[in-house]
DNA sequence: GTTCATGTGTTACTACATAACAAATCTGGT
DNA sequence: ACCAGATTTGTTATGTAGTAACACATGAAC
C-alpha cells in the first residue's frame, strides 16, 4: 500500500484491511486534537465519532441517530447534530454537502481544504489535501476580486478498486 | 463592465443593472438550447426558469413553489422539482449543493464544469468555467486511479462589491 | 382518431436540520 | 465542600428539503 502520498488525508478502503486500526488511530488522534485545543471529547461525542468511522462510507446523521437510539434511550436529532457540529469544529469530521452525509477526517491536525473524491459505485469517499489545487482555485477567484474564505471540492467518479473489479448488480429477487 | 473574461459564465450583479436584460437574454438562450436538443420548454418550465432568474441570488425550490402557488392553484413540490430537474438536465440551471438552492446558468450551451463562487455577505453566486482548473482536479484525482465523472467546486468568500462597500447590518427594529 | 410517450396534478410520505427551553454536569474560585 | 457561571445534554416541537406512486391530461406520430 502506497502510504507515501502526503496529499491523501483519507484513502479509499480498497479491499480488506484491519479497520479496527483505522478507528483506534482516528480516536487517538481525536483525543490529541481535543486536548491540544482545550475542547472536551465527551463520551457522547466520542461515540458519535466512532459511529462516523464505522466504515469508509459517508454516514448519514439519522443513521448515527438510529444506532445511538439503541444504546441510550435518550437520543434525538439535536443529540447527533450537536455532536457532529462539535466534531466538525475540531476538524474531526467533514460534511459532504452533495451527500448530506459525514466522513471522519484522517488527519485532523493538517489543514483541511475540503477536497473529496466520491465513488459513485461503492460510495466510498477519499479526502485530498492538494495545496497547489487549492491555490489554483484561490487565484481563479481572486481574478474576479473574490476573497476566498472556504473552498469545497466534491468530485464524483469511480475509484480504482471499482474500476478494476466492477460491481455487477444482479437481478432483483 | 468587463465582459471579455470568457471563463465567467455568470457574474456577480455588482450594483444596479438592467436585470430585465439578464432575464430576457436567459430566456432567449433557453429557447435555443431546448430547440437544439429537442426538449420542450413548456409554459410551466419557462415560468420556473424565470423565477430562478428572478434575482442573482440562489433561489430555493420552496420559494419558487410559493410564488408559483399564487399564480396557479395547482402547485405542489413535485411541480417545482420536476421543472428544476428538467432545467438542470438541459443545463439551464445549476443546483448549489452547499445551499440547497438553484441558480440560472448564464451560458447553457457551454460545457458546465460546476465552479461556483458564493458571497457570504450578499449571497450572490457567480459561475466560472476554468478548464485549466477542472483539468487540475482531474489530474489530482487520476493520480489515485480515480476516474472523474463530475466535479463540483463551491467556493465561499466575499465578492468585490461587498469588499469595497461592505453591508453594515443595523439594529433590529 | 388511436396509440404511445411525455408532461402535469394530487396525495402522501421520507429525509434532513434547527429553535427553544429545561435539566444536568463540569469548572474554577472561595 | 460549596457556590456561581459556563458548557453540555435532554426534550419537545417545528421548519425545511425532496421523492414515491398513481391518476389524469396533453402532445406528436402514424
Ligand atoms: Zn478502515
Ligand atoms: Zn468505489
Ligand atoms: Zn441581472
Ligand atoms: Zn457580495
Amino acid at each position: 500500500m502506497n502510504t507515501a502520498d502526503h496529499t491523501v488525508l483519507r484513502r479509499f478502503a480498497n479491499g480488506v484491511h484491519d479497520h479496527g486500526r483505522c478507528v483506534s488511530g482516528a480516536m487517538a488522534k481525536a483525543e490529541l486534537a481535543c486536548a491540544a485545543s482545550g475542547r472536551r471529547l465527551t463520551p457522547l461525542r466520542r461515540r458519535v465519532l466512532e459511529l462516523v468511522w464505522g466504515s469508509h462510507l459517508p454516514v448519514k446523521a439519522y443513521d448515527v441517530l438510529a444506532i445511538l437510539g439503541q444504546e441510550r434511550a435518550q437520543a434525538a436529532p439535536p443529540t447527533v447534530y450537536r455532536a457532529l457540529d462539535f466534531l466538525q469544529s475540531v476538524g474531526l469530521v467533514h460534511r459532504i454537502a452533495s451527500l448530506n452525509a459525514f466522513v471522519g477526517c484522517g488527519e485532523p491536525q493538517r489543514g483541511h481544504v475540503g477536497q473529496f473524491l466520491i465513488c459513485t459505485q461503492c460510495g466510498a469517499v477519499a479526502e485530498l489535501a492538494d495545496p497547489a489545487l487549492a491555490q489554483r482555485v484561490r487565484r481563479s477567484a481572486e481574478r474576479l476580486g473574490f476573497a476566498v474564505q472556504r473552498e469545497t471540492i466534491e468530485v464524483e467518479g469511480v475509484c480504482r478498486s471499482c474500476r478494476t473489479s466492477p460491481v455487477v448488480l444482479g437481478p432483483s429477487p
